[in-house]
RNA sequence: CGGGGUGUGGCGCAGCCCGGUAGCGCGCUUGCUUUGGGAGCAAGAUGUCGAGAGUUCGAAUCCCUCCACCCCGACCA
């Protein structure tokens, strides 16, 4: 490929809106440009990179015995109110409707899609286990598109569905699949960990998430340096504490006593006021749920001062909630938030493991400037009866399998895989004949891989400060020739020329930017854009047969013999 | 949807408080010089100041309505 003959538009600066570093680059780099919120145009370099990660998906499902297949983008509504989801994906569901007035949806994703279609097809247990995907665009009217293509709105996914007669035969495709999801990441050349997950709104029982590890990450991550376990913070289990913790001052038992605590609201000014450690404090949350037999129930959650309540965790606990308002809380407690405490309160209480392990705690007093020190479960108020884990795990917290402690670090979920069961099969009467005859519900499993968020968390963990570091499996060309002083001088031109062609000829995805511009702005331009080899021909070098090759991470440049050039790319390349 | 902010040439911004007919940097065009790390000089082009309505002799600037975008919270590949 030469650059006169390609579209190359780098910009110094990047637009205002632009938030994190991948997104900023891929705007400067011209990778992308924005349409609309959330929705971008793939310029042809962007394009070049997100068929490149398309490509190995593709390659890795096909290996793994996957049929690729490609859906409508419009699905007609009325497959999703089968399937029940249609009110419960609610505002994300971009709708529309025909001429006719019939109500279609633009796929956010197509459970129901390829159910449909195979209840239509498969009739027979001779027929699966089968697994069919595709790579096609989606739409989820996402409430915040933010971070360019990570958190788009259209974005390019690739999603594969498999059928099964038995539970134990989706366990093993499942497993199949986290095999085939290892290998892609790791052909993609980033860094990544699967962790064990939630499975959300899609439902199911067995789940992981594969996160390429980068701070910016909108997930947070627990693992065990120590084995293997690892799991997304939402789902990682805070065990309870082996030994009690001992409070106030190291004394155990100590009467438990009313203080004032002027305007002292949070844990951590208390714990500084009282001049306690801040773990020896309790807060507490008041929560409302509204369910049919106990409508408008106040919930009092108990937490160690230093944890953070676990939204998730605490709704598999008591069910749907809220939080209480300031008004519902003072008619329940007397007392306004910041001071608020378990003791003489009688309705319903939920105490994470960590606060029922504790003596000797600080509280509020449910009165506005107090709090109690001292306080003891069983002797200032009743043994809790409710103790659930509520909380997120902190570092150093001991890892749920037994082994060392957990570390956290930050992730970027760009897959997920999920054992759907027999949800949408059942829903959709997706079933086949048996041996016997018999008519059975499919098992299903679902496989989930962000394409186009890929590119951007690659970015996200390759960049300096000249711009992008593209693994060489994705970048959008392997080697860049950036010829010196190209118009005007026929040694350079030849010489760029033929190792453009010679490259090129042993299938190395080469640029030769002929383009004719200053040297800076070309070695700019080709930094920005994260080529991640390059080499410079010029008059200097080529007197003496050599040419410079620098890789987009070395500081220094290294002469190559010109006829050597191909055979070290090759090998740098690998 | 709730809370905060911003809309001025392609991009980044100033001007707005204190109304007087729009400016800077980058980019773009032309010419000359330059040519191994985003060149220099000279000459140019590009704006219904987000939209609509209002106050005023006069509105980018003040008032009202709407729209778009961004940031902080609940979603997900």
């Amino acid at each position: 490929m030469r650059a006169s003959q390609f579209f190359i538009n780098t910009l110094k600066e990047a637009p205002s809106d632009a938030e994190i570093i991948s997104h900023q680059l891929m705007i400067r780099a011209g990778l992308i440009r924005r349409l609309a919120g959330g929705i971008y145009t793939w310029m042809p370099l962007g394009l070049r990179v997100l068929r490149k990660v398309e490509n190995i998906v593709r390659e890795e499902m096909n290996r793994a015995g996957a049929m690729e297949m490609l859906m409508p983008a419009v699905q007609p509504f009325e497959l999703w109110e089968e399937s029940g989801r249609g009110p419960k994906y609610g505002p994300e569901l971009l709708r529309l409707k025909d001429r006719h007035q019939r109500e279609f949806v633009i796929g956010p994703t197509h459970e129901e899609v390829i159910t449909d279609v195979v209840r239509r097809e498969v009739k027979s247990y001779r027929q699966l286990p089968r697994h069919f995907y595709q790579i096609q665009t989606k739409f989820r009217d996402e409430i915040r598109p933010r971070f360019g293509v990570m958190r788009g709105r259209e974005f390019l996914m690739k999603d594969g569905y498999s059928f099964h007669t038995s539970f134990a035969d989706l366990q093993r495709e499942y497993q199949v699949m986290y095999e085939t999801y290892t290998r892609i990441f790791t052909r993609l050349g980033l860094k990544f960990r699967a962790v064990a997950a939630d499975t959300g709104a899609i439902g199911g029982t067995g789940s992981h998430e594969f996160h390429v590890l980068a701070d910016s990450g909108e997930d947070g991550l627990a693992y065990c340096p120590d084995s293997d376990y690892a799991a997304n913070v939402e789902l990682a289990e805070a065990v309870a504490p082996v030994v009690s913790s001992v409070g106030a001052g190291g004394t155990l038992s100590a009467p438990m006593q009313k203080v004032a605590t002027p305007g002292k609201a949070r844990c951590e000014d208390v714990a500084e006021f009282l001049n306690l450690p801040l773990i020896s404090t309790v807060k507490c949350i008041a929560l409302m749920t509204d369910k049919k037999d106990v409508p408008n129930e106040f919930v009092m959650l108990l937490l160690r001062g230093d944890h953070a309540l676990n939204e998730i965790k605490t709704q598999k606990a008591i069910g749907e909630f809220r939080f209480a308002r300031e008004d519902e809380i003072v008619a329940a407690l007397g007392s306004k938030p910041g001071y608020l405490g378990p003791v003489g309160y009688s309705g319903r209480l939920v105490v994470d493991r960590a606060v029922a392990a504790m003596r000797d705690f600080v509280c509020g007093a449910n009165e506005e400037g107090f709090h109690l020190t001292g306080v003891n479960f069983a002797r200032d108020l009743p043994t809790p009866s409710e103790i659930a884990d509520i909380r997120n795990v902190v570092e150093g917290d001991p890892s749920p399998d037994g082994n060392g402690t957990l570390q956290l670090c930050r992730g970027i979920e760009v897959g997920h895989i999920f054992q759907l069961r027999t949800k949408y099969a059942e829903a959709l009467s997706c079933t086949f004949l048996d041996e016997n005859g018999k008519d059975q519900v499919m098992e299903m499993g679902c496989y989930g891989i962000g394409v186009s968020r890929i590119v951007g968390a690659a970015i996200e963990q390759g960049n300096d400060e000249r711009g992008i570091i593209f693994p060489t499996a994705i970048a959008p060309f392997s080697v860049v020739i950036v010829p010196m002083n190209f118009a005007k001088s026929e040694t350079v031109r030849n010489a760029a020329n033929a190792l453009h062609d010679e490259l090129q000829a042993a299938g190395i995805d080469t640029m030769l930017d002929d383009r004719d511009e200053r040297a800076g702005s070309m070695f700019a331009d080709w930094e920005l854009i994260g080529v991640p080899h390059r080499v410079v021909v010029g008059e200097r070098g080529l007197k003496d047969g050599k040419l410079e090759y620098k890789g987009r991470t070395d500081n220094e440049a290294t002469l190559v013999d010109v006829a050597g050039m191909r055979a070290f790319l090759q090998q740098k390349i690998g």
